[in-house]
DNA sequence: CTCAATGCAAAACTTTTGCACATCG
DNA sequence: CGATGTGCAAAAGTTTTGCATTGAG
């Protein structure tokens, strides 16, 4: 795919939320879905600077706020470290974390999906109305 | 229960860690497992000066750390906000994550974890070793 | 006694904010 | 052009660290 095809696909995907396409979130978005596991806001500076020295940390903080307000991305939840974490695909899906490498590694089942709506569906929670469900598994890669 | 009663308990607890069981460590996790929800170190250090004014933030950092450490509180992750929240029940449970009130409430259920325990006896995941399952459900409060 | 734990304060690090300037639509 | 987004730098907030002192075992 050629490098103005990719840029196109990554501009149409901002159009849709309403956000200004600007050079930055560009790259800003298109590292998100480069970067592999979830990176955090300075992983996404170090990565974006490597074609725009001058975009700010400042910026991919806002940036990535409203990446998150928009929906395009979502935050995810890092037991160890203090940093947050984003992840640009926002499709159903759950996290693998390995305790060794410190890594989460995305995990997609339709299967394990279809278990869990079901199951709440038949039994609900008491006081809670369910949105989303994301199952977190630790363990180790082998 | 006399509050003596309830030191001493607290005393074994520590003293199954290999831990030693200060004053301060007593505190510490008395108010873990008083106060509602997944306090952050900030809020532990704000009730233990109830009856700790000496108590230093720091070492309450160093404690939870520790406490960590000894499997005997663990983190729990916050997609929102930076700070890190611990929970002093090590059983297996899973999350109601409010996003209306941001509260985070510990949700048991038995027939869930057979469930899950199951389904991936059955099915195995490709490259990874699992240990322990926590599913995080975000919805609101009914 | 001895070694681990604490208090204190400084340092390191992460995230937010304000404002002047740039730029997308 | 006008509204929104960006860069810069300072401020605010969080977590870690070093070291002298204390206290549990």
């Amino acid at each position: 795919m050629p490098p103005d095809r990719s840029a196109e696909i990554l501009r149409d995907r901002l159009a849709g939320t309403g956000l200004r396409a600007t050079r930055q979130r560009l790259v800003i978005l298109e590292s998100l879905l480069l970067l592999p596991g979830h990176p955090t806001a300075e992983q996404v500076h170090r990565q974006v600077r490597a074609t725009q020295p001058l975009l700010s940390l400042g910026t991919v903080y806002k940036t990535l706020d409203s990446f998150v307000a928009a929906g395009l991305v979502r935050r995810v939840a890092a037991a160890q470290g203090a940093a947050r974490r984003f992840d640009a695909d926002c499709s159903a899906h759950h996290h693998l974390h390995c305790t060794a490498t410190q890594e989460i590694i995305d995990y997609c089942d339709p299967q394990l999906d279809a278990l869990l709506q079901k199951f709440f569906a038949a039994r609900g929670l008491p006081g809670f109305q369910p949105r989303t469900f994301s199952l977190h598994i630790t363990g180790t890669k082998t």
